[in-house]
DNA sequence: CAATCTTTTTTTGTATGACAATTAAATTAA
DNA sequence: TTAATTTAATTGTCATACAAAAAAAGATTG
């Protein structure tokens, strides 16, 4: 019997907290607009007030929304928004153009990876540098897109750990929305995919030899290989 | 009648969320373990299960614990922290060493402002250049020390804007901690301020002369000059 | 009239008590 | 020993009531 998940939706304060969400994301609700009050919501969606409230302190912390007594809930300017907060970056990436947003989150990658990869150079502890093969060696054996796709992930998230940076954690999860959806543009299996490969080699062997610089071109040449990829 | 504002505390949610959130953060309930459940933080706190639950959310939206029926609320693991938010930096901030802190920062900033200043030069757009020319006045006009600080996150936060891509905006958090930060460090008045100010200047120019190269150039040599002060 | 104080009203904030749903752990049955 | 069942602990949701905050309206006063 497959573990088949069906995964329909979740708690209902979560679903509120979705539903919202997706709804200020999708620009429904615009920064500075008035959101309708939590009774309101209570009879929109049929729940309680508690719930609604509990899904509206979810939004809060993730800085889309702020409430105040007599006044309501307003929809936050978008510089106050958590983007790099997991659900949201969700919302967003459904809310507008594939490709825009694929390019807005290389255009990051390019600006943090290169430094990334050198950091690590200069800083992996040995523990760290297991961890880097370990995830090259899930690479070249996944079989599954699935597999792939985690398996890269998972060196990225390797190399990021290695810089020792705890301030650029929130990126992983930037490389991991973009390294998912890259698939929506190589429909089927990444022809290129052994290249691509040999690519992260070329990192993981800069980093092994603390060659900072090389690491960081290696990085820029893995970069330039996606960038094809999304065309 | 001065506005004294005391800020005593906030609403009774958010003195609980931040009460739990910074003895996370300080290291005394550890990544893996159990919190008190919701009637023993009721108890401690003399609150009612309703405003701990509220507090606990939100805390859940930030990644810091995940709660489950039957086992209660564990703490995350340190990757899933979104550390970038301004309230569990704030909390982060507290519970370490403040030089340490900075150099963590700085080291962040090495990394992306640079590439900033440059894709700032490329793409920015006449109103975002008269933001960062308002910015810069009013760095030079600027009384206080208050003032002083405000006109420079302004600033950073300006180029950033002008950079063009939402998912960079996290970053405008570490950068507004460092600089509000960095007086704990030059206790009195900043001697080397009308240095730094020249080198705001000069990354003004290369912005508005789209020179890409020089805006990097020159937000490295306010980084360093930034190095200096922290010593 | 203008400015200030007071009252009203709307919305969120907090409390209480009850029950449902989930699920880890203990128990029982096969 | 393994699988199915029951139990118990904890969060999830609901309904209701009242408190607190603050904007808006109204009354008072100089």
């Amino acid at each position: 019997m497959i573990k088949t998940k069906p995964k329909i939706s979740g708690n209902l304060h979560v679903r509120l907290e979705r539903s919202i969400g997706e709804r200020i994301l999708g620009g429904e609700f615009a920064p500075g607009s008035l959101l309708p009050n939590e009774a309101e919501w209570g009879k929109l969606f049929g729940a309680s007030r508690t719930a609604v409230r509990e899904a509206l302190k979810t939004l809060t912390a993730k800085g889309l929304i702020i409430s105040r007594p007599k006044v309501g809930s307003r929809v936050q300017p978008r510089t106050r928004w958590n983007i790099l907060d997991r659900d949201v970056l969700d919302w967003h990436h459904a809310a507008i153009d594939k490709r825009a947003f694929m390019l807005s989150i290389q255009e990051v990658r390019r600006l943090v990876e290169p430094g990334v990869a050198a950091l690590a150079a200069k800083k992996r502890s040995p523990q760290q540098l297991t961890r880097l093969v370990t995830a090259l060696a899930g690479m070249t054996t996944a079989k599954s897109v699935q597999d792939v796709v985690s398996a890269d992930v998972e060196f990225h998230e390797a190399l990021m750990a290695a810089a020792n940076n705890e301030l650029l954690v929130p990126f992983g999860i930037i490389i991991e929305k973009a390294l998912g959806t890259l698939f929506d543009f190589t429909t089927q299996r990444n022809p290129r995919y052994t290249q691509a490969v040999k690519l992260h080699e070329k990192i993981l062997r800069a980093v092994v030899s603390s060659d900072t610089e090389a690491a960081r071109k290696a990085m820029l040449g893995l970069l330039d290989n996606t960038d094809e990829l999304i065309g």
